[in-house]
DNA sequence: ACCTATGTTGGATC
DNA sequence: AGATCCAACATAGG
């Protein structure tokens, strides 16, 4: 199972940059025409010759930056995966788009589900021309992720605590199972509203964002569900979920069996001890 | 075999 | 503007 939620998005950033920054493309296959902006005719002449000067990451988008000032904006949405071959290797049915390199490699774009999609843009227009761009809120970051700002935004809205963690707007590049994790290690109910969250919870909940995003970046975006497992694997850090894909399992601070119920028709768990509705959302509630 | 579920985003419809 | 639902698509599991 792959997990593109910001941390796995910047694992595979590391992992390009380290494989195939300064690598030259020689052409471009495209296989699916449908995942690639402009058509695929132009998509791949315009990269014909071009290096690989960096790869970059906003939010759960990869930027990739090539020479000539073009920027080619790649999201993977649910299931989408790069990887690097030999040239002529063997390609699976999932493979839609192969970067053939210079140095006879080839980096491959699979996705099972074809949600993925890229995009080439003018570099420095990106977010000018893709409005999902420009629009992202701030990184998960200690720097960037203010306690002003959360305390401002949240104030401002009605919408329950779960699709407002999910929108990109707000914050960029958190994802159903990382906000499930912050809103337990918060012990916030994921229907209560944004704005009624008191300044204490949100600053338990900003720490938490940034620890937890930051622990998942530094354990490679690993979201393991055994935690005993990937404990006593030598030198490898793993990370730890709390509730995603946990019901019917006792919560581990209470005991309390975790629920998963729909939220915004999101898959969402919760410990219903440990994380209570506020009084005041039980009762709004019950007057739908 | 049928129905539901799945990490994401964007568009349509009120 | 904001909520709500659904669409894109393939596969796994009950």
């Amino acid at each position: 199972m792959n997990m593109p939620e910001l941390p796995e998005v910047e694992t595979v950033r590391r992992g390009l940059t380290r494989l195939v920054k300064d690598a030259t493309i020689d052409h471009v296959e495209v296989r699916y025409p449908k995942m690639v902006t402009p058509d695929s005719d132009e998509f791949t002449a315009e990269l014909i010759g071009r290096h690989i000067d960096a790869i970059d990451r906003r939010g759960k988008y990869l930027l990739f930056r090539f020479s000539g000032g073009v920027t080619m904006v790649s999201h993977l949405r649910m299931e989408g995966k790069y990887d690097v071959q030999p040239e002529g290797s063997p390609v699976t049915k999932h493979t839609h788009v192969i970067f053939h390199l210079t140095d006879d490699r080839e980096l491959r774009y699979t996705d099972t589900r074809k949600f993925g999609r890229m995009q080439l843009v003018p570099t420095g227009e990106e977010d000018r021309l893709m409005p999902s761009l420009g629009k992202l809120g701030p990184e998960p970051t200690e720097d960037t992720l203010t306690l002003d700002y959360m305390v401002t935004i949240f104030g401002k809205s009605h919408k329950v605590v779960k699709p407002f963690l999910l929108d990109q707007t707000k914050i960029a590049g958190l994802g159903n199972i990382y906000v499930d994790e912050v809103l337990w290690l918060s012990k916030i109910n994921p229907l209560t509203p944004a704005d009624d969250l008191s300044r204490e919870q949100l600053i338990t909940l900003r720490k938490n964002i940034i620890e937890e995003i930051k622990m998942a970046i530094h354990g490679h975006g690993t979201t393991v569900h055994s935690f005993s497992t990937a404990f006593g694997e030598a030198g490898q850090f793993q990370n730890h979920l709390h509730v995603y894909g946990r019901e019917g399992e006792p919560c581990e601070r209470c005991g309390t069996i975790i629920e998963k119920i729909k939220v915004a028709q999101r898959g969402t768990h919760f410990c219903p001890k440990c994380q209570p509705l506020p009084a005041a959302a039980i009762e709004a509630l019950g007057n739908d």
